[in-house]
DNA sequence: TCGCCTTTGAAGACT
DNA sequence: AGTCTTCAAAGGCGA
């Protein structure tokens, strides 16, 4: 995130809350750029087809270079040498997959998956933004800044897919959910906050403006948790999910199944609140039905790829909209969970296998830990803006 | 039914 | 401090 918390944090030690990755997102500038803009005016039509080209380099150059290619692996041509090109150098490893899931084969043959694609990429978070102005002192980057404000105040695309954090905030009735589900988890929260009360006191006109809103407040996972049964504040955070079984529920299944529980499945059904969304699973969340609709592609993971590309293709500027999205949305989650810790879900998800990890270390991709080989050789940090 | 795949980023755990 | 590990979303697929 180019500089969103410069100033020393004008909105208070929460305000702290761009990561230091953020800013190594925007490390690719100068020839990045050029690439960034081949891409961009290239336009979808190319997005697929250098995908599965890149690939049949990738596999060139491991026959040429005799297994040497690994991190070298390049696709736009970046300067050698260059810190840029070496953060940059693994990114492109990552994307390319040393084999292409058919699935990702059959929507790259789908012609349909090259048309129009690239358009309107950040125009839900762009228009998202709108109702969130930064806080003070914060997020003052001052390329995403200005264009935050939409004079006719109207959605120019389509519907964004905004994270439910925000649609929930969008509310002109800020639920009490959360501070309830806080209450069974023993965690005091705060329900309401100086901070978050100038930050998303969105008027009822506002809502006008998010019709996606709709889709929150009636979405079945919504009537899970705590609450006050039949009353719209009773809908809690989306973020806090039973705790048992996957977090996805059948679309809009209300069957009062709850009540029929024995007591154990409700404990074991006790809420999990959820790791916030960072930048890329906002930007996700938002391009997959896109992807999805366009391509022939349902596999997650092949369209995780394309959206993967597609993410770095994206302009520092568009990406800085969803870095301040993410960054808005771990503020309201502390402030919705201050006691919540990334710590609380750690281990609940069943480990993968070792045996896997080792295979893609070889492959290439994220090490057995789940990071990349070159990260040895980190470029340096990124410098805020405001300071070149 | 459950975990894997696949992506990036954030953050906890570990050295 | 630096590195490693896990989780966040998503839906098809295989065991």
């Amino acid at each position: 995130m180019p500089q969103l918390d410069s100033g020393g944090g004008g909105a208070g030690a929460g305000d702290d809350l761009g990561a230091p990755d953020e800013l190594l997102a925007f490390q690719d500038e100068g020839e990045e750029q050029d690439d960034k803009s081949r891409d961009s005016a290239a336009g979808p039509e190319r997005d697929l087809a250098e995908l599965k080209s890149s690939l049949v380099n990738e596999s060139e150059g491991a026959a040429a270079g005799a297994g040497v290619p690994g991190p070298g692996v390049r696709v736009h041509g970046e300067a050698e040498g260059a810190p840029e090109a070496l953060g940059r150098e693994h990114t492109s490893q990552r994307l390319f997959p040393d084999k292409l899931p058919e699935s990702l084969e059959d929507g790259l043959k789908a012609p349909e998956c090259a048309s129009g694609m690239y358009k309107e990429t950040v125009y839900s978070a762009f228009n998202l933004l709108m109702h969130y102005p930064p806080a003070s002192g914060a997020g003052q980057h001052p390329q995403s800044q200005p264009p935050l404000h939409n004079k006719a105040g109207q959605p120019p695309h389509g519907v964004p897919q905004l994270s439910p954090l925000y649609e929930h905030f969008s509310s002109p009735h800020p639920t009490p959910a959360p501070a309830d589900i806080s209450q069974k988890q023993g965690v005091h929260r705060p329900l309401q906050t100086p901070d978050l009360s100038g930050f998303y006191s969105l008027t009822s006109g506002s809502m006008g403006q998010l019709p996606h809103t709709v889709s929150w407040f009636t979405h079945p996972s919504l009537m899970l948790g705590s609450g006050v049964p039949g009353h719209p504040a009773a809908i809690p955070h989306p973020a806090i999910v039973p705790s048992s079984g996957k977090q996805e529920l059948q679309p809009y299944d209300r069957s009062p199944k709850t009540q029929a529980e024995p007591k154990a499945e409700k404990e074991a059904k006790k809420p999990t609140i959820k790791k916030p969304l960072n930048a890329f699973m906002l930007y996700m969340k938002e391009m997959r039905a896109k992807v999805i609709a366009e391509c022939t592609l349902k596999e997650s993971a092949a369209i995780n790829q394309i959206l993967g590309r597609r993410w770095h293709a994206l302009s520092r500027e568009e990406q800085a909209k969803y870095y301040e999205l993410a960054r808005k949305e771990r503020q309201l989650h502390m402030q919705l969970y201050p006691g919540w810790s990334a710590r609380d879900n750690y281990g609940k998800k069943k480990r993968r296998s070792r045996e896997k990890h080792q295979e893609s270390t070889t492959g290439g991709k994220r090490n057995a830990f789940g990071t990349y080989p070159e990260k040895a050789a980190a470029p340096a940090p990124f410098l805020p803006m405001t300071v070149l």
